[in-house]
DNA sequence: GTGAAAGCGCTAACAA
DNA sequence: TTGTTAGCGCTTTCAC
């Protein structure tokens, strides 16, 4: 049975698809009566629009797309899940596009979504560089999230990273650390410079001498890159008493490997992470984290995509480069003061 | 600047739109000359198709929806991310839905969806009954993952529960436990019922008397639940000895809430959970789970909704109701048989 | 208020 | 081998 179209309805009624149309797009005036008609025909056929079809006449395609590393990881599906729920809002739905965060996939995801293909794109970079936004698909509402590649002209949502990085470990200084390492160091990554030198600056600001050996890289963002970065830093000579990871990920990896050590958290080693992920508040013990806003980001960037894609449409407001910051909030918990209740 | 059409290139090209059609698409017989001077116009123009256009010609749309619980639900993330893989090799993009598990946003979800939106559907339904089957958006493929409404006429892919449960819970009466308690019963979940069973059976075959108090309900299957359900588990006045959990966050409640009352795991209780979530590898102490194939879950379920809506336009192979078996695997860690290394 | 008809960009019959 | 053309289902002028 073939799906009904406007034009069955407006047989069904007696009257003509744009009589249909109107009842559909909530025309307010139609005459009562054909209304009534017309909303009958619609419950005895089942009728549904057909959203191609109006997008591809309305010059919209009803889509954003939303390009991320991996929806496997903690942060980014949490962040997906509320992205999701602020763009229906909006009415669109979500394309979720997967990079692995190689500079590759993030080129190809965004220059293969035709300009027809999507409204907008919400974009959470890891290796894309001022170049590669040059052969962008033009006219497509662009904001990135969370990292911020400098140099590049697109709006941008996030936290300070610089000042949570600083309120983090100034947290940790402020409990009486004084060897206070950091795990996530890493060039390509324009979040890791921002944290590492909030890092520094938090250290500066507490009398703190900088120890390089103490900042240890992470190429990926995964649990077991922070096990091994806490395990070099656990085989140093003068141990840290203290570890900012750059992400929660790290911070779980290093407390696994805290605890294959023996090293007993906070007691021994505090450790702070970043992301405030549903899995931090549960870990053993649970982690004292950074704890971004994620539904301001997700509502913030929805809304900037919202507001670029009608601007263009009409009176285009020419070029007021965006650049939000959401809250964020220092969550403290056990792994730097130690037990203290039950989680909620 | 208005994005390239067919006929702008075409016209570039100084050839007729079908030509350019045929080049776009593959078609083989085109004048080498022809070909030549199309792709250069494709080029200069930088030419994308519209794939809504395309979609809605072919009278197919390139969409097909993910319908799940929550993104954040790190069993649902890792599967997302999966099925978006898998579906990226039949060319689809995935539209994901979140219901919040309740009965009334999964109806919304496949009603709303129409026909025209999406060319198949994979659903993880946590409240969904039979009769609201329905009134479906009808010949649109549907396959069911996880979850398993009986008596509902649709393709299903999931692993054995009854016998994974029975997997989990004999290892735990293996190692010696005798007083074996579970988590998650719940009316309204059908794996829940299968999960029970499979415990059952499994007690039975260690020669264990059930207590029905040692089997505790857990409506939401989030840590907090797995939590709370612990905690009654240890108020019991004959704690048990070891517990199952019917997915791996109620694992890692129980693990926390043990944690608490300073009960050690897997001296004094053993826990097993269920999905192998990486979370799980990295839990203090780490999580003995079954390990569902997700890649084989996702790969079938994408699998299954392809061959369907080919046979539908095709010769409709009539009615060969599919229920698909993956495989799974127990994950023997830290949380039952102690510390033995560390993860890798 | 409502109808007729054009056309969004594309594909595919049919002709040439 | 390629051009012409009719729609896919919808919205939207423009008449009436």
């Amino acid at each position: 049975m073939r799906a009904a179209t406007l034009k069955d309805v407006a047989v069904l009624a007696g009257v003509s698809v744009k009589t249909v149309s109107n009842v559909v797009n909530g025309y307010a005036f139609v005459k009562p009566e054909n209304r009534r008609k017309v909303e009958e025909a619609l419950i005895a056929t089942g009728y549904r629009p057909n959203i191609g079809a109006r997008n591809l006449r309305r010059g919209k395609t009803g889509f954003i797309a939303l390009v991320l590393p991996e929806l496997s990881i903690p942060y980014f599906g949490e962040l997906a899940g509320l992205v999701i729920t602020a763009a229906q809002a909006h009415g669109w739905n979500v394309l979720i596009e997967q990079t692995q965060g190689t500079r590759d996939r993030e080129r190809t995801a965004l220059t293969s979504m035709g300009p027809h293909m999507i409204d907008g794109a919400i974009l959470s970079p890891q290796a894309l560089s001022a170049e590669d936004f040059a052969d962008l698909a033009p006219g497509v509402p662009l904001v990135m999230v969370g990292e911020h590649a400098v140099d590049v002209p697109i709006d941008h949502v996030a936290i300070d990273n610089v000042l949570a990085a600083r309120t983090a470990v100034g947290h940790l200084a402020a409990i009486g650390r004084r060897r206070i390492a950091s795990i996530g160091r890493n060039p390509h990554r324009g979040t890791a410079a921002l944290r590492l030198e909030g890092y520094r600056a938090a250290l500066a600001e507490a009398g703190l001498a900088e120890d390089e050996e103490l900042s240890v890289p992470a190429l990926e963002y995964h649990r077991r890159d922070g096990a091994q970065a806490m395990s070099r830093l656990l085989d140093l000579p003068e141990r840290p008493d203290a570890v900012f990871c750059f992400n929660d990920l790290l911070a779980i990896g290093a407390l696994r490997a805290a605890a294959d050590r023996g090293v007993r958290v906070p007691e021994d080693l505090a450790i702070v992470g970043f992301d405030n992920t549903e899995e931090s508040a549960y870990s053993i013990p649970s982690l004292t984290t950074i704890a971004p806003d994620k539904k301001a980001i997700a509502e913030t960037a929805v809304s900037l995509i919202h507001g670029r894609s009608t601007d263009a449409a009409e009176n285009a407001t020419p070029f007021d480069l965006q650049d939000i910051q959401t809250p964020f909030a220092l969550e403290i918990r056990e792994s730097t003061i130690g037990r203290t209740r039950a989680p909620a």
